[in-house]
DNA sequence: AGCGTGATTTTTGCATGCAATCTGGAGGTC
DNA sequence: GACCTCCAGATTGCATGCAAAAATCACGCT
């Protein structure tokens, strides 16, 4: 075992809106090893004991064999009959279909958001923008990360589709998982920046094919600088 | 109540792999509810009382419970906190949604297994599309939607995207529901198997651009046909 | 040393029991 | 009659306990 802190969220964690505990348990947990999961604090690969993870977050087994299963079906937390769970593996191969498949939604956000947005949610979405760039030239990465998927999940809300902004969601999450231990580069900051800068012009004209194809370059531009640090 | 029958899967069910009970009964149980609400038997919005459900699968309420949470995360099963689980309703905003998102899919699974799939895949694809005809020649209904489901699913599959397969999945099972009350009438049945024809011959042929815009038209074709009778 | 083989320990799967919450209704007040 | 308030019944949330399965380890064998 590693002498690493056992400690699980002890009392106010950075991620704002935590579920509380007397509200239930089940998304308490479920938010909970999430978030240690999205943050790096668990490692793809690393053994999900019960008995451990009960410790941390000082609850029984039964609402945390719940929350697991639910994470399971995020694709978070891989589940072996009988032999317990683990993070789901992220290696390159599975990362490369999470970014095609993420394109590919990205391509219809861009048809779709270019029409159904409305001017009130455009001028909200360049707010985050906005912030973005504070953040950036802040050199505040924490915020920045967060400012960034706060972005393109509204982005992809604005799309109007339920079904894939789950998805989508979804996706992103396990994208965050491989960029928190990459520590992404200033200069594809920047590149990345201008992109947004580009992708804002697009929505305010309503341009849907060219909001579209922006968006997938966006995409496939991050993809090749994650999996450029990825595949060392 | 209902004075209907209480029996669950009693011992030959129709889906041939069931999974065995002594092999486990979380996907025991995940596959037994499942069925039941993609063949009907539970409506939307049917209230799942544990107390009943475990009644009918002769299980404690524990692996039952945990069935529930991994069927929340397919959309199948809506749970809300202290108050229950419910079938998910599937009303036609909703339905809309579902096939919309499908309808990106079929883009991307039309751009990709025109260039990824294998001369021995298309063969293979070609056997259940000439199933497919003799199914519908049969008038057997049945076979019909089981084969088309295996249909589509294997054309996704051969996208070779597994993060898009699982979500491909997941929408189909959606639309089954829906499907299944409305016996799809013969004269829409002919014209799919047309679309499906000239699906094989663009695959064939490997013209990308030909075989996603003839997805998206059955897609669209059959999306059109089950919102008409879904909204009476 | 390398490799089965069997006992011990650990971990997971499932059932049960109690506490908390919700639901539905009776009775009272305005 | 409409609107509380409170009380039973039913339902869900969570903790615990036991049994089955895996993982670990010790031992003996080749």
């Amino acid at each position: 075992m590693s002498g690493e802190s056992q400690m699980a969220p002890s009392s106010a964690s950075s991620s704002a809106l935590r579920p509380d505990r007397a509200r239930g348990l089940h998304d308490y947990l479920v938010a909970g090893i999430r978030d240690m999961i999205l943050k790096g604090e668990l490692e793809a690969g690393a053994r999900l004991g019960e008995a451990d993870l009960c410790g941390r977050f000082e609850v029984s087994r039964t609402p945390l064999r719940e929350a697991l299963k639910a994470l399971s079906g995020e694709g978070l937390v891989l589940l072996q009959p009988n032999r317990g769970a683990t993070v789901a593996p992220l290696d390159p191969v599975r990362l490369r279909d999470v970014f095609e498949a993420k394109g590919a939604i990205e391509h219809f956000i861009g048809l779709n958001a270019a029409v159904r947005a409305s001017d009130a949610e455009i001028a909200g979405l360049q707010e985050l923008h906005e912030a973005l760039v504070a953040a950036e030239e802040a050199e505040a990465p924490q915020d920045y990360t967060e400012l960034n998927e706060a972005y393109h999940l509204e982005l992809a809300r604005l799309a109007g589709n339920e079904e894939l902004l789950k998805t989508y969601e979804r996706l992103q999450h396990n994208i965050l998982r491989a960029r928190h231990r990459i520590n992404d580069d200033p200069s594809r900051v920047r590149a990345s920046l201008a992109e947004h800068e580009r992708i804002m012009l697009a929505l305010t004209a309503r341009a849907r094919l060219d909001l579209a194809e922006r968006l997938v370059a966006h995409n496939e531009a991050t993809a090749a600088a994650v999996l450029a640090k990825i595949a060392v």
